[in-house]
DNA sequence: TAATAATGCATAGATAATCGAGGCATCGAA
DNA sequence: TTCGATGCCTCGATTATCTATGCATTATTA
């Protein structure tokens, strides 16, 4: 299914650091996780990813460092620091409970 | 708890057309029962409400009519047309396909 | 071996959804 | 009679994302 842009917007820098806390990862490797775990329906441009990761970093949400996998081309890893993870958590508790609440209105409850 | 804007994009147009869909209601209305039925988490901006309205009435999937009710002041109400909820039962699908599809990503699942 | 696709990082201008602030009017309550 | 709530609207600013572009390396394949 194709997911309008609109619905996109907000979540991508959630979704970034949530895929980086599981472990090291640089930016090629973030739009191939995210795409592959949501079947293609989740799509990282670059214009997007990298804008965020270096904002992530001058925020003190990450940290980078060079290395390139044995011999091969070097690439630019990212990692989450300290804050990072409490910045994750604060805002998967926001999402959940945003999702939660728009669910609500949806479903016309009071 | 507090919601940070960004998450908020994107839904906006979908929960007015929903809570229109279960009865003609005017604008003012609206953002009374949005945030009502959110508990004052979503809170829908005139600066935002009333372009959406505009639009969706200029795109066929709200027709408007001005009514006083019972010697009341003059309220401007809305009516779902049938494009309307068209459109709504697509982007509601959509709306419950991206949620999973981001949960996915951020349950750490393949 | 030459072309092409995939990998890999990055930036710049355009687009568009939302915000914040304001304008203006009516109505009920203090 | 003043003030808060109701009620509709617009405009400029902000900002997240997109599209397009540039450039380099590596693997494939024709």
């Amino acid at each position: 299914m194709k997911i309008s842009k609109e619905l996109l917007k907000g979540t991508t820098g959630l979704v970034v650091l949530s895929v980086i806390s599981e472990g090291d990862m640089y930016g090629y490797q973030i739009t191939q996780t995210v795409k592959a775990r949501s079947d293609s329906a989740l799509v990282l441009n670059e214009g997007t990813l990298y804008p965020i990761l270096h904002s992530f970093e001058k925020n003190g949400y990450l940290t980078s460092y060079k290395d390139g996998a044995e011999g091969g081309r070097e690439r630019k890893y990212y990692k989450i620091t300290a804050a990072g993870k409490l910045f994750l958590q604060t805002h998967l508790e926001e999402w959940s409970y945003f999702t939660s609440v728009v669910n609500k209105v949806l479903a016309g409850e009071n």
